[in-house]
DNA sequence: AAGACGAAAGTGGTTGA
DNA sequence: TCAACAACTTTCGTCTT
């Protein structure tokens, strides 16, 4: 798509503190700029050993993002395996050389050749998506679990890995749609089966999603329409207001904060169009349309003020 | 002419028999 | 497994500014 990796008023620092994560958040788009550092790291992924060798030396991304020293060691195994092995198969006998490469892989090897896989794209989707660190930590943390359950066998690393950063993201409130994390991740991950991996993850490791709060993403949109913080407060207390009334729950959240910022914008004399608050909310203008038709219609805006 | 509006038909996902 | 259903989208003709 079009709009996301950039941010164009990153230069222009206009930057301000979060109050409670203590992070730095661009004012423009919302997003994080701090604790993370934009990491041009390997995008392949190596299929064959004489590949992995090759571009292994070039800088490999699995020294980068260990988590704990418990990993270090495994990757340190998984580096003196994947070698010893290439040399046997060149040298021996190939299918004994298979033959062991194949127990070890199995009994020792074969969580830490998958961590690494995801830890690497975790770290590239981190950083293009400007989380703040601790989300990646905790997202490797949950992934750990995950494969310590045996739930990513069957599966594409990166479905189960995106889900992953999805359920920390909605744990933490941070407003990222599904779709939107699908766009970062790698073409092996559909929408649609990160969906479904999500949702047999949450499922299987019993954790309690919240629901998104529409509330979250106003400051996101607001930044992307270049809003004041007025307009922004004025359609958070809409939402709160909406919420009262239950006229949003099981609709889309982010139709919702469109609506309720185009409202605002509206009674603040900082009129945006539907069609451009729809393009930054990623919705349609006829969502906007309804939503902002049940707003008008049920709330009562003098107690807005 | 651009923006706002809403009807109508289509899509993908959920739910419940 | 199928049908009903809700939310949302696409498309398009019609008002309003």
């Amino acid at each position: 798509m079009e709009e996301k990796p950039k941010c164009p008023s990153c230069e222009s620092k206009k930057t301000e503190k979060d109050h409670e994560k203590g992070e730095v958040v661009c004012k423009k788009c919302g997003l994080v700029l701090t604790d993370t550092v934009i990491d041009e790291g390997p995008e392949w992924r190596a299929f064959t050993s004489e590949e992995r060798e090759k571009k292994q030396r070039t800088g490999s991304a699995l020294n980068h993002s260990r988590i704990d020293k418990n990993l270090s060691t495994e990757i340190d195994q998984f580096n003196r395996d994947a070698r010893g092995t290439k040399l046997k198969m060149e040298t021996r006998n190939r299918i004994g050389g298979l033959r062991r490469w194949h127990k070890k892989l199995i009994y020792t090897d074969s969580k830490a050749r998958n961590l690494s896989v995801a830890l690497g794209q975790l770290k590239r989707m981190i950083s293009s998506l400007r989380l703040p660190r601790s989300v990646q930590e905790e997202t490797a943390k949950l992934y750990r679990e995950v494969l310590d359950k045996g739930l990513v066998k069957g599966r594409v690393i990166e479905e189960v890995l995106v889900a992953t950063l999805y359920i920390v993201c909605r744990k933490r409130g941070i407003p990222r749609t599904l779709k939107e994390l699908s766009e970062y991740a790698g073409s092996g991950a559909s929408e649609k089966a990160i969906g479904r991996t999500y949702r047999m993850l949450k499922e299987e490791m019993n954790i309690d999603v919240p629901l998104p709060d529409p509330v979250e993403f106003v400051p996101k949109y607001g930044a992307k329409l270049d809003l004041s913080g007025t307009v922004q407060e004025r359609a958070k207390r809409i939402l709160e207001k909406a919420r009262e009334q239950k006229l949003i729950s099981g609709k889309g959240p982010t139709g919702a904060a469109a609506a309720a910022l185009y409202l605002s914008a509206k009674i603040e004399g900082e009129k945006k169009t539907q069609k451009e608050v729809s393009e930054a909310a990623n919705v349609t203008e006829v969502t906007i349309r309804n939503r902002y038709r049940e707003l008008k219609e049920n709330i009562d805006l003098d107690e807005i003020e």
